[in-house]
DNA sequence: TTTT
DNA sequence: TTTT
């Protein structure tokens, strides 16, 4: 309504069990990597050729948030349609840097399921623990409920 | 067309007149930033709120070029859609970055002008100039034909 | 979330007033015409080809309905996304007819308005109402609650 | 580019077999219909509702014909991207009747095969055929290659 | 890290 | 006329 627009629409497969947080207003989060691929013919060697691009999700709208909880996981096909939001925060070397991030905030057609996931749902949420204290990755949110703009 | 969607669709202000470069493959690519503005209610304080957000907008497609080239500058008004890409680059401190832009490759339908600029492209490319070399940036593509997708 | 999706996105310009009608479960709704267009060169005589295309736009959402009474107006120029609904009806002769419509139930990011109408909705309902009752066009909806979708 | 935009995006069921006819510049065009669906609960009843929408879809580009050919059968589920076209036509008691349908022009992103379908495209076209002469129903166009905008 |  |  203000003028602008900001949507994103993805089709692609999810490449990781969905990790699921609680922020300090109490509401749930989730997140996950999706991928989708691009495929060309060459222009010089007439071969195929094909990039896979890696999409960073977050589910902030809590009824997606149990669907993705229960439908989604590692493998599954979806669609969906969000927003992009670029974050800023600071490595451990203290330097700035920006991650995009397509964020869902609205329930009415922003995920749409295509196929059951292999694995349904039996996630490996406890192999991935390993990974949340580690390394230079841009860290979650815990924005408290004040600034969150949904 | 391979089971795979990635689609962006923005309406907002363009931030600086566009950059137009060369790369080696002869073709020129605009590149230019766009911001887009979400509001609402804080829920706590009842005041509205507002965010801006920028996108890094890299136009490929050659004929569109030629239609930022004459039509597009600081302050336009545009709608647009592309797909995006995240680029690894590295920093003057020789660590990993990423870089998640909006790549406009097709013609149809990817840009629409919604209004004529206040100052009709009398571009200050020159000042801009200055800033090239500079800084921590990403720096732009300069991928030979071989491996651009399009 | 249902396997399935419809959507639509226009940008255009209103035709006419928009018209406000009240259904029976006491809602409001709006209703206007929205028209886009196309060109391209023929590919035979080399000439610019342009034709309109007219779209019936139908307004469910309360609070949209507010911003299209006081915002929208015969030359807006807006932007909007709503779903495709063909309604079956009966013309005067008893032949079954269909009209397809966009229909706006959600509020998210459903309608952008894009400048502002010359005639700041100093509508011209009077004179519609003529046209109410007459002829063979699709009638409105005068649904009750129990079955609007919405 | 025109200022202007006219976009569908419809993921769904097609519920039959593609026809494929040849019109008068060579070219081939194939048509099929394809089902959406909306669930919601009823506000009274407070039980599940659904209601399937029917759109006609048209493709005029010449690889996606192709794709369609050899991919599209009744029962795909597919996502696709056009733009609307109301078609005048007359029906046998000389009535003005309009058709709205989803045209695919490009071949840039406009469909996307989301499964096989159960009969790969055998297709009963024979059978189909004893319909093309009949009844009621909105004329296909035959129209020569001179006012084809695309 | 996904999938075809 | 599709599908879940």
């Amino acid at each position: 309504m203000a003028g602008s627009k900001n949507k994103v629409n993805l089709l692609g497969h999810v490449g990781i069990d969905p990790e699921i947080r609680t922020v300090s207003n109490g509401n749930r989060v989730a997140s996950f990597s999706l991928a989708t691929s691009d495929s060309w013919r060459d222009s010089t060697s007439g071969e195929r050729v094909e990039r896979t691009e890696w999409h960073r999700i977050v589910v902030w709208n809590q009824g997606l948030v149990k669907i993705v909880e229960k439908f989604v996981a590692k493998g599954s096909k979806i669609d969906l349609e969000g927003k992009l939001r670029t974050r800023k925060w600071v490595d451990n070397a203290g330097n700035e840097r920006y991650t995009t991030e397509i964020h869902l905030e609205n329930y009415a057609g922003e995920l749409t399921l295509l196929d059951a996931p292999s694995t349904n749902r039996q996630s490996r949420r406890e192999d991935d623990r390993e990974l949340v204290g580690a390394g230079n990755r841009p860290p979650v949110d815990d924005l408290s409920g004040d600034d969150i703009p949904f």
